[in-house]
DNA sequence: CTAAGTCTTTAGAATTATTCCAAATATTGA
DNA sequence: TCAATATTTGGAATAATTCTAAAGACTTAG
């Protein structure tokens, strides 16, 4: 299942592995992997969980260590959501974030070209951080739903 | 210190507080004098800080349990800032933070009156939570500042 | 090809921010 | 004032993450 474009994709993430100054490993091709699957910003804990069924004996460590890898070297974005875990996320291009308040599920969100932030004199933006909260469309319609029984 | 303006803004918090079902209690007026005084996003160990000069008893987990019930009343937000401590702003107005990545300073900043992100169909926002980071001002001008020596 | 140097992995300890706990205390309403 | 309930307090517990030190893997100069 790592397999779907093993060319196109494993050769860019060992380009952005090298840039960064680092290795190429099987550990990272994992969970790049991982990300690539199912793009539901899983928590590096839930990474863990599912690098372990195609790798038992990767450790958290490593799996930090990937994701911290990933995101520097630009192939992985971190998404904060209020106090939880930090998530992950392999989408690169500009984009905010939908927090569903009842199944705590993530979405991206499309934004639009331009930020429509005007900033006062003398601050400069380098990166916009964009977290909307609120009702998934799922939840919308029946909105009791206990904690972590996502709909999707 | 407590004492700027005595009436209003005590009324003001004992009827916040009354409404979300919390009790007045000294600890709270001087844990939200606090957040008045000086609007620089403190954390909580900051707030403790602050909060044991005028009142040298207090614990931490009030600090906590103060903060925690002016933002269930509607008096505080909380302002999360990537992996970092939780901040607490006193400004209910909807807003955004820009948090410069040199001195690690926090700023309100203004939003335009309507929210310029169109959701697709069927989430339901609830709340914007909008963060930019970058280099204020003063850190724009001599960008090398090690962490924690604020210019403000 | 081989040793040195460097990066990575691993398991577990340490850290940080926060929450929980139970007993003592304070506040509120009758 | 009394009873009911909420709050404060210090310390223990928890969650997420980072650090550490030893073992293993690449890379490269010789």
């Amino acid at each position: 299942m790592d397999r779907i474009d093993n060319t196109s994709i494993e050769t860019s993430l060992n380009e952005h592995l090298a840039t960064g100054g680092f290795r190429f490993t099987p550990q990272r091709r994992h969970v790049y992997a991982i990300l690539l699957q199912k793009r539901d910003h899983p928590t590096a804990e839930e990474v863990f969980i599912r690098a372990k069924r195609g790798m038992p004996d990767i450790s958290l460590a490593t799996v930090y260590n990937c994701l911290d890898a990933l995101a520097k070297c630009g192939l992985a974005r971190q998404v904060t959501v209020d106090r939880g875990a930090t998530r992950f996320c392999p989408n690169m291009r500009e984009h905010g974030h939908f927090c569903c308040d009842s199944c705590e599920s993530v979405f991206d969100i499309e934004l639009p070209p331009e930020a429509c932030v005007t900033l006062p004199k003398g601050f400069r933006a380098r990166r916009y951080d964009i977290a909307i909260h609120g009702h998934c469309p799922a939840c919308s319609e029946v909105p009791i739903l206990s904690k972590n029984e996502h709909r999707h």
